[in-house]
DNA sequence: TCAAGTTGTCTATTATCATAGACAACTTCA
DNA sequence: TGAAGTTGTCTATGATAATAGACAACTTGA
């Protein structure tokens, strides 16, 4: 394990990202114990008090637990999250035997972009809605989403989603009885410090960002979003018929 | 824009990850003119010289260059990556207009994991050729890409591939004249050392992983992978039949 | 009970990060 | 030509990161 200089990355921050990694790709499994401080330390070739530092970091994370005297202890998993036509939140969460929830963050007018604006069908400059949401499983924050919808298709949107809080109850409100995905788009990036704070992520986390479209049943576009998902906390299954 | 501090990220980083998201998602389009040092240093809140530092680094990457008493202009742009069941990375690099490169790195045989097994429908300890390979669009490193077969049904496959230097070529030789891909898993994760190193980016940088199988005409497991592309290079494009 | 191994806390030192100000070198445009 | 705006380079200072060593507090197992 060699770690690099003046990357703009702390050596203690380095470390706790090899740990993590070691975690989610089920070389440390949970409930197991960790390697020693002095074990690590050595392994990366950093001070003890370097890799004290990522372990605190973790443990603030709730990845790991610290136990005196015995030893390092890991704590968690990730959400299995497929991509698939019919992709609802709620539905995925569920089944994972977890609670969801979503909660409005904001909501606003604004006229469409030229690239919103194809995606929707729409002419460039025509009224959209914004809908700025975040969406847990239990208490845990597992993405941000920003939604645009036609106003003229959907006025008022943004207070119904306050209400009903589930993007598939809103379509519904306005008649909308099926819809499915059209388009999908998956990259990823470092998480911006709005979306840091909301998501309770610490910056420099990867995030992996989904741009998707909802079609209805005859092909035509409903809503288009750009949603952010914490990337150490789920995993995107992909389905090829 | 408010940064964060003793994130274990330096605040030059933050703002060179800024930039780059702005030039990633289009705010900043190839060739456009980036807000002068002083601006920039403005909105972030920070000292031009942490500005200076952040364009620094994304100018030794290759993404902006300085134009002394002019400006800071962007250079760059991001391969479009389809996941489908017919997946072959020197097409979709072809398509773009740019030349497919493959290249061994390393080549070993080893044990089955259970998990290995599972996916390979094989039985935990059997043989496996371990292939690991960097893929190339012009000279940019796109992935690096660990694959495991069968070393009973595919002997010497390490020995094939240093040849060949594609997986489609790679499995003709063997007889097989067509596949698919049976599964597809995606995340997300900061970089290891190692694969830094091959990719040339720097640490801390945000990496896709894709965990997939490809079967044969009769659906039988062939070859499973796990890759890791630079985030920064690639958008991958999911379609939804 | 005791030795070995673990995490927790303290002091100290050096290198890097970030800020601050001043001015040179160069480009652009009126 | 000249003024305004840009990037490049220098010096200086305080805050933070990383190293190093010593020892306390606690757990485990022989």
């Amino acid at each position: 394990m060699s770690l690099q200089e003046s990357s703009g990355v702390a050596l203690w921050r380095q470390v706790a990202d090899g740990i993590e990694r070691g975690i989610a790709d089920g070389r440390f499994a949970a409930g197991e114990k960790l390697p020693g401080e002095i074990e690590i330390a050595d392994t990366y070739r950093v001070n003890r008090h370097t890799v004290r530092r990522a372990l605190a970091a973790l443990a603030e994370r709730g990845l790991v637990r610290a136990e005196r005297g015995s030893g390092t202890y890991v704590e968690a998993q990730r959400l299995a999250y497929p991509l698939r036509s019919r992709t609802r939140f709620s539905e995925i969460v569920g089944a994972g035997g977890r609670e969801p929830r979503g909660q409005l963050i904001d909501a606003s007018e604004e006229p469409a972009t030229r690239e919103l604006a194809r995606e929707l069908g729409l002419k460039t400059g025509a009224p959209l809605v914004r809908i700025e949401s975040v969406r847990l499983a239990d208490r845990t924050p597992i993405c941000i989403s920003t939604s645009w919808l036609s106003a003229d298709r959907f006025p008022g949107a943004g207070a119904v989603f306050a209400n009903v809080r589930s993007m598939t109850k809103l379509l519904a409100h306005y008649g909308v009885r099926d819809y499915r995905r059209a388009s999908t788009r998956v990259t990823a990036t470092i998480v911006d410090a709005s979306d840091a704070a909301r998501l309770d992520l610490a910056l420099g986390r990867p995030v992996l960002v989904v741009d998707s479209t909802d079609v209805d049943t005859d092909g035509k576009p409903l809503v288009t979003k750009r949603a952010r998902f914490a990337a150490e906390r789920v995993e995107f299954l992909v389905e090829n018929s």
